[in-house]
DNA sequence: GTCTATACAAAGATAGAC
DNA sequence: GTCTATCTTTGTATAGAC
């Protein structure tokens, strides 16, 4: 991919998760690449194509995740090393970029809510399918399916995410040790 | 309050929760109230007046919920009123109205982030309590502080929310039941 | 590939009639 | 209290120059 293009996405990432889609502007981005409007159009010709990009590239994001945790050998090790990242990508004020279209789902076309549907659960794919081999090989304790306690986790995360930028604290290192402490043991 | 005044109020609620503040516009509200603009203008001259105005509905909304469970006497039916009112108020489709001004919530001025992080308090004052008090009375059992916990309680359920509408599944009845099982026993 | 210029639509907001 | 009319600003989008 072009690089400029490349620029932009990340760019918007970056917007959407602080301010929500519908509440950046291509003027915002152009601004702080420092070109004009119309170049955004160049690339992007509309906001939803722009959109369309910016969840290509969190696809790609997860697959990338999931393949890195394929090499590590515990399940537990596997969990916390899902969370590490999420905790570096997810720096004080920024929430997940998947709940910030979460929030905004109905807003957007039943292509771009498919295109959501279809990263939400392969996000929660990666997480239950850790948990279920842990449950397999005695790692983890928990009565309802792997995918309704993926669902749970990612939730709690993502939803502590929500809170702390309001209540102006950063998220605590042992979080997730203490979710995976009360969830799974 | 005047009646069209809250209708308006009531409507932005509706709309915030469905497709986040920012996402809706005087003329959504109008329209479905067959009314003018204009006339939106005449109860709230400004967008920010409205939101002050949806705010401190919620905030008397948390209240009233709070009163309600002082007259409940087990603190373990305290929580599952809490969560049983919260459900009724979040069919299908619509988040939580404070999740949803937490995900936006830089795009808002300084005076309603104040807002809405004295909501946020509230709402986990209101846990929170139930919880201490009833770790006292040896109901419930958990290692961190209520505080933090009331945290992790409130964001799994509205977590939850998020993922739901994107996955088209309903919440499940006995999600609660199995948040407070794994969370405080 | 990025620019300027411009069009077009929508949103927020105001003034004044009824 | 609600209306019409109008204004301003902003956001998305297009055309065409460089």
């Amino acid at each position: 991919m072009n690089k400029r293009k490349k620029e932009i996405i990340d760019l918007s990432i970056k917007y959407l998760r602080k301010y929500g889609f519908d509440s950046f502007s291509f003027q915002d981005i152009a601004k702080e690449l420092g070109i004009a409007k119309a170049s955004i159009h160049y690339h992007f010709p509309s906001k939803e194509d722009l959109l369309n990009g910016v969840l290509d590239e969190i696809k790609l994001g997860l697959i990338a995740i999931r393949s890195e945790l394929r090499v590590v050998d515990q399940n537990t090790q596997k969990l916390k090393r899902f969370f590490e990242i999420m905790i570096t990508l997810n720096p004080k004020e920024f929430i997940c970029p998947i709940s910030s279209l979460q929030a905004e789902y109905f807003v957007f076309s039943e292509e771009i809510q498919d295109k959501i549907r279809d990263i939400s659960k392969t996000e929660i794919g990666i997480i239950s399918e850790i948990l279920e081999t842990g449950r397999d090989e005695g790692e983890f304790v928990f009565t309802s399916s792997p995918e309704e306690e993926a669902k749970i986790l990612l939730s709690s995360y993502k939803g502590f995410l929500l809170y702390s930028r309001a209540l102006e604290k950063e998220v605590e290192d042992d979080l997730i040790e203490r979710l995976v402490e009360k969830l799974l043991k």
